[in-house]
DNA sequence: TTTGACTGATTGTCGGACAATCCGACCAGC
DNA sequence: GCTGGTCGGATTGTCCGACAATCAGTCAAA
């Protein structure tokens, strides 16, 4: 005898989501678009009645999402001069990937205790990227899926928190590869290596797998700042 | 022939600093100070007008201070219903530590590698944290000496965005201690352990000193936990 | 018991207002 | 020519008042 009522069903509508969607969360969003589609340029300040008359809403409302902006990195708010969009200069790559290397590796030191959602996760992002590459997908959608998976390392801890902090580490980083991008598109086939990567670990190899991450994020620090700081002057 | 002018020297007004003070950041300030010190119970309401009048500001001013808590991990906000004092959950609780875990871990694994400022300033928080608990300390000054320590663990790394992250993880972490003490202020003596942490690590034996570190975090977790929910109900 | 309507409280967003601050230009004086 | 001072415009920081949308609670009706 479960249930005495066929109707009444103790959770029926599961599965449902309601997306709220505040005014300042839209505009907030669509800043973000703006950043990292690299039509905001670094440095580029962003000024609220400007913001306000253009988007058609209260300064207050952009004052609150630009107050989001900052404190996802995206942007920097200096006292009395306002907020602009974040320009990377070299200690904050240097910091930004330091820390990832730390959150990302470990990560995958916890490969063989994380869950199998989680190390499922891992996998099918790489399948993502593997994907996106092979059908030679615009570059945008490659940064995506390149940084989706590197998220996916972090989420082997399973700790939201974490997850989210590595985030907002990527977001400042998607603010200078967005300055990248309107220089030079370099083509970037990372698959073969990821994938490495994940053979490694699937085959118990954590050890060296870590030093292969290691390397692999020491590498894409110096190709940033080349290609930010050695790039040719205008 | 250093200096022909001997009136302009480079870097005359070193650590002059001037800590500009909008009325937000007063405004956060105080309530993260009351919620800290227990005023607020876990749980309560931040009424905007209420606050506004009682503060004699704006409610916008208000507003904008509750962003920051809540960007902090302090508060939370939900959508049409306001914001109020962040409740620590069990999950919550072990996400923190988790999280902490890593940050901190990683530093103390770093030891070695660290610069000379960092390494004194693990072994200036550990003095001062012995010192506080030699003199009796209060118990919010026995438990800010102590998060300063473990902060200082996080500081072997050198990354100002990590450092950042623990930090908010640990004022998450002050709001369930603040909870605590209303209840039951247990008296904490952990320098002896602390301090064998430390000889651990100046002898090199950087592995043991981890696993000193991951069991005292796990201790703390389940003493917490203890504190906070199986606590006589009133 | 469930539904529906009403009320009060609170938030989300708006618009306008003003002082404080900052930036640049212009100007005087040595 | 350099230093120092004044002035005006632009922008932010903060305040105030307003209103629709949303939510929690009550209470009557089906």
């Amino acid at each position: 005898m479960p249930a005495p009522e066929p109707a009444t069903d103790p959770t029926p509508f599961a599965g449902l989501t309601l997306t709220h969607s505040s005014t300042v969360d839209r505009v907030a969003e669509e800043l973000r678009r703006a950043v990292f589609d690299g039509e905001l340029e670094s440095g580029t300040p962003l000024r609220e009645v400007a913001l306000a008359d253009s988007l058609g809403v209260a300064r207050s409302t952009v004052r609150e999402a630009l107050g989001l902006l900052v404190a996802e990195g995206i942007a920097i708010r200096e006292p009395n001069r306002g907020v602009s969009v974040a320009s990377p200069d070299p200690e904050a790559i240097t910091d930004v990937v330091r820390a990832r290397a730390v959150l990302e590796i470990a990560g995958v030191r916890r490969w063989a205790e994380a869950s199998d959602e989680a190390r499922d996760a891992v996998r099918a992002a790489l399948r993502e990227y593997a994907a996106a590459v092979a059908a030679d997908a615009s570059y945008q959608e490659l940064n995506e899926r390149h940084l989706t998976l590197h998220l996916s390392f972090v989420g082997l801890q399973e700790s939201p928190r974490l997850v989210a902090m590595a985030e907002t580490l990527i977001a400042e980083l998607k603010v200078a590869l967005a300055q990248i991008d309107r220089i030079r598109r370099n083509a970037h086939d990372q698959a073969g290596s990821h994938t490495h990567l994940l053979e490694l670990l699937e085959a118990g190899e954590v050890a060296a797998a870590t030093a292969d991450l290691e390397a692999h994020l020491a590498d894409a620090e110096v190709a940033i700042r080349e290609a930010l700081f050695q790039a040719p002057p205008e």
